[in-house]
DNA sequence: AATAGTGTATTAGTATCTTAGTACACTAAT
DNA sequence: ATTAGTGTACTAAGATACTAATACACTATT
């Protein structure tokens, strides 16, 4: 998994669990990959899965049963919409308005510089 | 100053600086504050400072007499807007875009989200 | 009962960023 | 010459995130 630093690598390894959730790869009720198996799926330490798993768990959107593995709560799509949206907006967006004004941007702009730069 | 965690200080006090000649409250050939000055300005370390002021020297923003201070380069306005221009895009923008898609979000959405949060 | 696969916990080490303190060299003004 | 204000350099320490390795407890299966 590419990581963009400085932000902490078990949080985006959330909104990636999170993303998988709201597209549906990921339903409620599933069982999903234990922390050891996790963690060599994405490449990173079997601790920051836990960490990852910790705060999705406090979140309200997986439970685990010990012993046997972590699964997606019933309401998992609706509680990550929620979280994501609250993050984007509270945290994202303020910032990007701001870089829009210094740069005296519009949305057009942004399509189109989007474009030629991908 | 207020800082946004966890991205590096140094970074953020480079932004901040380069939005003030952007915004023309810095003009070029002026002498900007000495790094003890504005360290205690931005309530940081000095040597925090000494690492913005070195970035910003090898982006040929700013310039050093040695004894006397910094002072901006002549080209320090266009050069600002293409760095922190090609910062956004680059980092930011793919990034955005991802998370309306993710969201079903489009920029009507964002200006009223934005409204009601701010 | 034994085994393999779970989550959990602990300790230690590394990397990066930041702070803190100190010292030194250069420049301009006196 | 002296002084105050510059940039520069160095060492040390703290905080956070991540890695690494190990051990232990629980569960389901055999």
């Amino acid at each position: 998994m590419n990581f963009r630093p400085p932000a902490p690598i078990f949080l985006q390894i959330a909104e990636h669990i999170i993303q998988l959730i709201i597209s549906g790869d990921w339903k409620e009720g599933d069982r999903i990959p234990s922390v050891r198996d996790f963690a060599t799926d994405v490449e990173v330490n079997p601790n920051t899965v836990v960490r990852t798993y910790n705060l999705l768990s406090q979140e309200g959107i997986i439970s685990n049963k010990r012993g046997v593995g972590y699964f997606l709560n019933e309401n998992a799509k609706k509680l990550s919409t929620t979280y994501l949206k609250k993050q984007f907006i509270n945290e994202e967006l303020p910032y990007f308005i701001k870089m829009m004004k210094t740069l005296e941007l519009d949305f057009e702009d942004l399509k189109k510089e989007y474009n030629e730069h991908k």
